[in-house]
DNA sequence: TCTCATGTAACTTCATGTGTTGCTAGAGTG
DNA sequence: CACTCTAGCAACACATGAAGTTACATGAGA
């Protein structure tokens, strides 16, 4: 599949499609070639790759939109609040990453398929 | 306390603490006066507010810098991969707001004066 | 050699949060 | 009454980062 039809299914730029790809490439999750009849094709089990190995070949991009405003502090007070809330979200981060590495490609695979067959669809792309 | 001596321990502008102080003066936590002598009160008692109850002050803003592109869609995948996504960040979101429920600003008080003393310093605000 | 792909850098656009200005209104002071 | 100090608020400007776009290089088949 190229860059250009993915692309056009996920609505938005082939160049956009490229850099996230990059990332599975690096994984090996996707095998990429150039030239006539080239373009990206799985190469990975999807019951062995997880929503979070997906997130880290991302380069596990950031999670919160919350957050410190500066690491270190002079203010007693920021350092007091900075502390509560980064043991929080380490903690939450940890539970997050976790649950997606339970969710395997697989899995929303099967999912995708039994909700296409309640359709009554044929499977295309959705554009 | 005025918002512009807030300001300046907080390093940013007197109107963005008005922004910011508006939200709680609403729930009560703090009380403001206009004129000669006025500015900012506290209105509540520290061990009976939490870090849950300022976040939802604030008008809870955005936890999360991931999410869904689009809330419906007619994408089956898009669908599978959001159901996901969306069910552990729920849980995880749920587990973020009950731990900050748990600390109360009594705690960060007290947190704060033993780090003061720790320090040999003498209580004032950081600027 | 032509076309079709990816690879990549540089630039533009957009969204969002933060900061700033200017003005209004209320409250004490001289 | 005039003056000063304060919050309240709307409107605008700026900063940041993500997403989209353009342009060009490289590789591979026809």
């Amino acid at each position: 599949m190229t860059s250009e039809a993915l692309a056009r299914a996920l609505n938005t730029n082939p160049v956009v499609v490229r850099r996230l790809m990059g990332g599975l490439r690096e994984h090996g999750y996707v095998h990429s070639e150039k030239g006539h009849g080239g373009g990206w094709t799985l190469s990975c089990q999807l019951d062995r790759v997880t929503l979070r190995d997906i997130y880290e070949a991302l380069d596990a991009p950031r999670l919160f939109a919350i957050g410190n405003r500066s690491e270190k502090t002079e203010c007693l007070v920021e350092e007091v609040v900075n502390d509560a809330m980064s043991g929080v979200l380490a903690d939450v981060t940890a539970q997050l990453l976790a649950r997606f590495g339970q969710i395997t490609l697989a899995a929303l695979h099967a999912d995708f398929h039994q909700r296409l067959a309640a359709r009554h669809a044929p499977a295309t792309l959705c554009k």
